[in-house]
DNA sequence: CGCGTTTGACCCGCGC
DNA sequence: GCGCGGGTCAAACGCG
């Protein structure tokens, strides 16, 4: 059934595709690795498109650091504006693949309404802060994402967000019901891995985890093989940035979908998507968590948060919110 | 019984 | 080399 679903999967455009990091983000000096790197990607996309390590690696780069300071220093006033106006969720730092995100705390004792599902692996009181700091790390066995959410010293009610690493999975359950129920919404609060049981984490230990190789073979079932993220850079059209996406034995990357496909499951306009409950599960997604976008907009999502249990911890986990709906996508080009 | 949280111990990088 | 602090591990515990 599922397979079904998947081959109804258009084929990715490699001409999209491998234009992911170069073209968009303007890299374009370097000009005879990118012929011989668009000759092997022609060969290689013949059999298979999809991002290479290489196109992740330049894409990270350029989206966390090669923006660099000065734009971020730059941004800053922007930022600080986009507080102001809306009291959402602010991009306080980014390095290499890590950012950090202030957010005001959601009054409801809310939930953590990023899409994705975390697992608290820790807690750690932090020297000169009276708030210790949590620790999660992504459920799914594939990913190596990872938060860290502390409470601002100055503001009870601010939590820093700290998020390290990329899901390596998307919320396939929702792009399915894109797919073949635009009008049918996903489980409220954008519910990812719910949809079947979850996977048991990987046993720990040893050296770390290789990067997650997909089985060709793997069944259409699994719900955390899409990888790929598509960014809105601001304007009206899908940029196809990079795809952390998982990795077969030959680096290539599975399960890419173009930006025009993309805009045939999302529809293009990101207002649309924003607004349309339907589309609360998106590629987008793999680069900035859903609550960026829609947080603390759903209280029946039951499966997001990691505050469910009998937690008597301190801090509520991440009871994110702001007082709009989703950061301004002007926030993004801020992160990539 | 399974799953998630708690929490003390441990590991590791960094600065002195 | 040593101490400190941040990050992670993993056993114990609680909840549904």
């Amino acid at each position: 059934m599922a397979e079904e679903e998947l081959h109804q999967v258009p084929p990715p455009l490699e001409s999209v595709v491998w234009r992911s990091s170069g073209d968009l983000f303007g890299a374009a000096d370097d000009g005879p690795r990118r012929r011989r790197e668009s000759m092997v990607n022609k060969l290689i996309s013949t059999v298979y498109s999809g991002p290479t390590i290489s196109d992740i690696e330049s894409a990270l780069s350029l989206s966390f650091t090669g923006g660099g300071a000065d734009q971020l220093a730059d941004d800053d006033a922007s930022m600080d504006n986009y507080t102001s106006a809306s009291a959402g969720g602010v991009l306080m730092s980014k390095m290499e693949n890590k950012y950090t995100l202030k957010m005001k705390t959601c009054g409801n004792g809310g939930l953590a309404e990023d899409g994705y599902k975390w697992r608290k692996y820790g807690q750690k009181s932090i020297k000169n802060s009276p708030n210790p700091r949590s620790y999660y790390r992504c459920t799914n066995p594939r990913c190596n994402a990872k938060k860290q959410v502390e409470r601002a010293t100055d503001e009870a009610d601010t939590l820093l967000v700290t998020y390290e690493g990329l899901h390596l999975h998307y919320t396939y359950s929702h792009f399915l019901l894109q797919h073949h129920h635009q009008q049918s919404p996903p489980a409220p609060g954008g519910s990812t891995t719910t949809s079947s049981k979850k996977p048991k984490l990987q046993p720990r230990g040893g050296p770390a985890p290789p990067p997650p190789i997909i089985d060709d073979d793997a069944p259409a079932g699994d719900l955390d093989l899409q990888p790929s993220f598509l960014l809105h850079g601001g304007g009206s059209s899908w940029q196809h940035a990079a795809a952390a996406s998982p990795r077969r034995d030959d680096g290539r990357m599975l399960g890419v979908f173009s930006q025009q496909e993309a805009e045939g499951y999302y529809g293009c306009g990101f207002v649309d998507r924003q607004h349309n409950s339907n589309n609360n599960g998106g590629l987008l997604e793999d680069v900035v968590p859903l609550l960026v976008r829609r947080p603390c907009c759903s209280s029946s999502s039951t499966t997001t948060t990691p505050t469910s249990s009998s937690s008597s911890s301190p801090p509520p986990p991440p009871a994110l919110s702001t007082t709009s709906p989703y950061i301004d996508m002007a926030i993004l080009p801020n992160i990539f």
